[in-house]
DNA sequence: CACCATGTTCCTTG
DNA sequence: CCAAGGAACATGGT
């Protein structure tokens, strides 16, 4: 359920949920989402260890962990293509696919993830090579500007970059460049400085309007109920109104665009989907 | 059966 | 050495 609007609804979701539990037990069912961390050391560590402080960087979940000694150690998570993480019932069916449950007393602690490529590990190594966040004062337009120009690279493939800026994912580059009117496939280093204005203002609401959309939304990460196709969940109704003005471009090949009629194309950048206005973003 | 999927990492190629 | 492109990872949906 990945970019990070959706880990950043997830984590103000989960923090009120974990803060001060202890973890009693551990259940690693796929050594792979732990690695580099042994599975070994990784339950040597939480064991007995309570969670306390929940953050954001990116797309990564940050985990702040206290030892019985009052030592705090991070623990980071990252959701990859399926990830979903939440609190249960210790009663209640474990998922199909749970990677890792972790047993807080009367509720389990849940990394569910179909195709496994989420982590959940004490290796806090990617966080360092994070670009800044684009919702923080890291992420000026000098900045950007700067960047940009050392770039040879279709705009939309350089906003997938995490060293650039962190958390963009292929959803919202897409819906970034269609709100600033810009070709996906523009070289980044052409860009003039009016384009990157509007890119960086763009990036920003983007990301804070679909952070203001997700929690709206009532959101059972647990329950059995309905999911809107992709990161929510909730009942028929509102997972419907949810999802009808969500996204613009995205996933819409064929389709009319939403401001001017003519058909959103798809193209493969990189080796991924990227859908944009032809007609509204020539720029 | 074919192709597509929210992400990251690793390998090859130029 | 660097940038760019692609495959791999693993499972499911259409």
């Amino acid at each position: 359920m990945p970019e990070l609007p959706e880990v950043e609804v997830l984590v103000r979701h989960l923090a009120p949920a974990l803060a001060n539990r202890k973890i009693e037990g551990i259940e690693i069912k796929r050594s792979r989402i732990i690695a580099p961390t042994s599975v070994v050391e990784f339950s040597r560590r939480l064991r007995g260890a309570a969670f306390t402080q929940l953050a954001r960087r990116g797309k990564y979940l940050l985990f702040e962990m206290k030892q019985p000694d009052g030592k705090t150690f991070p623990l980071v998570g990252h959701l990859g293509m399926t990830g979903r993480m939440y609190v249960s019932p210790r009663n209640a069916p474990l998922p199909k696919h749970a990677a890792a449950v972790f047993n807080l007393g009367a509720e389990n602690f849940v990394f569910e993830d179909t195709r496994y490529f989420g982590r959940l590990t004490l290796d806090t190594s990617a966080i360092d090579a994070l670009g800044p966040e684009p919702l923080g004062d890291g992420f000026t337009i000098e900045y950007f500007s700067q960047a940009l120009q050392r770039s040879t690279q279709p705009i939309k493939v350089k906003l997938l970059d995490q060293q650039l800026v962190a958390g963009i994912g292929n959803i919202y580059a897409s819906e970034a460049l269609f709100r600033a009117g810009i070709s996906p496939r523009l070289a980044a280093r052409r860009l003039k400085l009016p384009q990157i204005e509007r890119l960086w203002q763009a990036l920003r609401e983007t990301l804070s309007s679909a952070i203001k959309r997700g929690s709206t939304i009532r959101v059972d990460y647990s329950g059995a109920v309905l999911r809107d196709g992709l990161f929510y969940f909730g009942t028929a109704a509102e997972v419907e109104k949810f999802y009808e003005k969500r996204l613009q471009v995205y996933d819409r090949a064929g389709k009319p665009c939403v401001r001017c009629g003519s058909a959103v194309k798809r193209i493969v950048q990189g080796a991924r989907s990227t859908f944009y206005c032809p007609k509204c973003q020539c720029g």
